[in-house]
DNA sequence: GTACTGTACTACTGCACATAGTACACATGA
DNA sequence: TCATGTGTACTATGTGCAGTAGTACAGTAC
């Protein structure tokens, strides 16, 4: 269903991630979520920028990275659109940086002393929102 | 075991993470893999430095870090050794800390397109390298 | 005393991030 | 044609953090 996007996006001053990325990610999220689906149209950089007060060029490198990585697709002078899926890493990028957050999962589970079997049950709880995807 | 420890760490420059924060889990990690026990001696602030030709400043950040967090206590003019295990956060807090884990590794998995339960299935066996820990 | 330990400062450099402002090419519609 | 809105590119500036460098002080052991 191509629609334009209101695209809700919270910014969190107290987020310790960079307004940059916690765009690409909320983003990659929503398409990853089935949220935003392919042919969508996303907000204009200025527009964005206008609505969660931040500087449109940092908008701009949000949608620069999530367009570089395959997400979205630009049409000049039109704006950004929700890409159709296709395989953009190689398996073993895609291994490699899989183990990068697995080690850093690994890492604060032991830092916060948690029980393993209890973190791995909560994260099987969170990854149940990620709707499985066909790439093309 | 009491004993002094020859602490091998590995400080990749390719890694992305600050110097300080590379010591700082590699400590914790070793602890909580029991490779380091309660009474343990850690090498001192000026000879891990040297061995691993950083800054002195930069493994005294990362033992003062470990030191308030509970993992090691300080004894002055002898050194740092391994702390016995005591609950140092309060459960709300480590249950807020698991949830941004857990947000962080949902938002990489969905960013590579990974399955998700191959994901699962590999932390499952990466979070086996943590021994359980009684907390006192 | 000497030689270790941890700890506490200040100063400086480099880098990432966000902001600010400007400019250009393209598409659409009046 | 012209105005408007789109993405994109570029330079400049300020801020905060990480790391380095150097110095100093207090406690412990021999």
């Amino acid at each position: 269903m191509a629609r334009t996007q209101a695209l809700m996006i919270q910014i969190a001053t107290g987020d310790p991630r960079p307004i940059s990325k916690q765009i690409v990610d909320a983003v990659r999220l929503k398409i990853a979520t089935a949220e935003l689906e392919p042919g969508d149209q996303l907000p204009s950089v200025r527009g964005l920028a206008q609505q969660l007060t931040i500087n449109p060029n940092t908008v701009a490198k949000a949608y620069a990275e999530l367009t570089g990585e395959g997400w979205l697709e630009a049409r000049q002078g039109l704006g950004l659109y929700v890409a159709t899926p296709r395989q953009r890493l190689s398996n073993a990028e895609r291994d490699r940086r899989l183990d990068e957050a697995i080690s850093a999962f690994v890492h604060e589970v032991a830092a916060l002393d948690y029980p393993p079997d209890k973190a791995l049950a909560r994260l099987d709880r969170a990854l149940k929102v990620l709707a499985p995807r066909k790439t093309a």
